[in-house]
DNA sequence: CGTCCTATATATAAGTA
DNA sequence: TTACTTATATATAGGAC
């Protein structure tokens, strides 16, 4: 979305690096509070640099968030172990 | 981003929340893929829908970015007792 | 439900200051 | 760097299958 368009690998310049990571960050975090906004989602996100710079944000709250997928994960591990599981099926 | 512009609140229509969750998550993980490989980030994003379905991507492994942003919130801790820490500085 | 089809809205790669 | 500018690339709203 530019003047050129662009292969996505690794920027190696770390100059450009930067300053699009600077830029795409800004876009991406935009974008998952329109998706938790608008469609009501639970949305947890974590973000670090290059530099070892940490960037989040979290819809409810990032504990909130970690929990839940933990309870979600600990779940689809049940649904795993039972073969007539319909939770399997539809997450597969 | 489309025939229309849309105001960022939650769609109540049902169905066109649904729709759009669909699309505007994967262009949200597409981007979050892209960011990790351009910039050589690392990034954890969780969603769960409004139907509580989870939906996950982890440039390393999500164990790896829970793990490293407890860490990170541990030092940002550290950090935050002590007035003269540049840590503190620069992430406020 | 997904998938395809565009017209538009947005994001952003390169510049420029 | 640290913002702005702007031409282009992308994302996506609304609609049709």
């Amino acid at each position: 979305m530019g003047r050129g368009k662009i292969v996505i690998r690794r920027i190696d310049n770390s100059t450009s690096r930067q300053v699009t990571f600077s830029k795409r960050r800004s876009g991406l975090f935009k974008k998952a509070k329109e998706l938790a906004i608008l469609c009501d989602a639970e949305v947890g996100l974590v973000v670090f640099s290059s530099t070892g710079r940490l960037y989040e944000y979290a819809s409810s709250s990032m504990k909130n968030v970690i929990d839940r997928y933990g309870k979600a994960k600990e779940e689809h591990q049940q649904a795993m172990m039972n073969p007539n599981s319909e939770l399997m099926v539809r997450e597969l």
